[in-house]
DNA sequence: GTCGATAAAATTGTATACAACTAATTGCGT
DNA sequence: ACGCAATTAGTTGTATACAATTTTATCGAC
């Protein structure tokens, strides 16, 4: 899946696996936002040196799912609002543009191959698999921009699509936070009969539909207005 | 321009300044592509140690405009020619899909700013100082997204101007290798006069235009071809 | 108890020494 | 001269020690 190159050294091969265990880790909201990220534990964890791990964390900062303050230490991201808002508009124009460059690219197994992905998520969605979930309909967009044949623009979208679990994680409503597999149904259909124009629209849509479902208010948990609340409540025990 | 952060910390800003050394002479093709970057040399230049040439070097591969094979030290980026084909697919997509969220964001002064780094760049081009030129052809780019208002799209721009710098470098013949001044103004105009899906389609083509305008075929020097034209003709002093 | 300053602990930032690897050179045999 | 192994020089990879900084804990004074 993430296998793209013949992995020359056993070092370099190393590092990616202490870098996809965190990758994964966090786009699947085991590690959630904010979480404090100490150099000495993720060593002791992992069984490499400082050295190897502040390699991998700064590959983390540098795609946005952690932030680095100096002196400070690493922590998971916590997007902000207009980051997030900025994240989903960007991926509408580079995922509705993959779509209208597929035109005549797209094969019948490549239409299997979505379906099969979307059928997993549907089934770990039945199951209750939330993280399975949360990362198939991931998976479903990557491969999906994957046959527009760009390999930068799948990057760039994967990097976004990381970032927005992140988003997700942070304000996403317990319940309903993938993507409805009727859409992303609807969108390989769309894209069977040929109708990429169409099938762009529809995705942009879709990606609308997901932010609209998040909730943006609750960002700060706005301690004034919650102790107001508490006050003129039943005061419990302290 | 590139301040963008308080900047807490006074090795933070050593760091930024050789990185935005680095950055600068490669996007002036001042380092030309397949240049190699011993780490005890830029040490020795910066008057840092190895450890923190070390991390802008990783910045720099993150981002594309350095490759560092593992053992064998770092070299700047040297395109392919399908990664330089997507990379202009990808800012097409970007670029105008920025314009078309522009309507409503745009105000006399961005105009008047967008005015003057055209015209500077025209300055340049007439006095002949090419990196410059190239520089400012660039900055006009970043700046007309900036429009645009979401951070995420600009940063995203940004770099793959700065790879497509050393696209340039590789694949651009000599004379002729920036945007033509008349059609950055037709943008303008288009822009002042509102009309933003026209001047998306004419980002499209300026685009197109500088693309087609570069040499794929030169890629490997094809030393066989070379030697044998050079057998065919008159042998001259080895 | 609460607040403040001080001290201790924990954590990150950096330089450097050494190991591992690659590239270049030498030297030998044919 | 040529090819090929062995040696040497040069460069990168990593662990670790120490310095700098932040965070936590301690201890009086009010």
């Amino acid at each position: 899946m993430t296998k793209t190159e013949p992995l020359k050294d056993a070092a370099q091969e190393r590092d990616e696996i202490i870098y996809q265990h965190l990758h994964a880790a966090i786009c699947d909201s085991r590690l959630l936002p904010g979480t404090r990220l100490p150099e000495d534990t993720l060593a002791e964890t992992f069984g490499a040196s400082r050295t190897i791990i502040r390699k991998v964390l700064q590959r983390l900062a540098y795609e946005g799912l952690i932030e680095i303050r100096p002196n400070r230490g690493a922590q998971i991201a916590e997007p902000s609002v207009p980051e997030a808002r900025d994240i989903f508009a960007t991926r509408r124009i580079l995922e509705c543009g993959a779509l209208a460059e597929m035109a005549g690219k797209v094969s019948a197994a490549d239409l299997e191959a979505l379906k099969a992905i979307n059928a997993a998520e549907d089934d770990a969605q039945l199951k209750g698999d939330r993280a399975a979930a949360i990362r198939l309909s991931g998976e479903f967009h990557i491969h999906l921009v994957g046959l527009a044949g760009n390999a930068v623009l799948s990057e760039l979208v994967a990097r976004l699509i990381a970032r927005s679990s992140l988003i997700i994680a942070t304000y996403g409503s317990p319940i309903s936070v993938t993507c409805r597999h009727s859409e992303h149904e609807q969108i390989i259909d769309l894209i069977a009969r040929g109708a990429f124009a169409e099938a762009a629209d529809w995705m942009g849509e879709h990606l609308t539909t997901i932010e609209r479902s998040l909730r943006w208010e609750q960002e700060t948990p706005d301690l004034q207005a919650v102790l107001r609340e508490f006050i003129g409540g039943s005061a419990a025990k302290p």
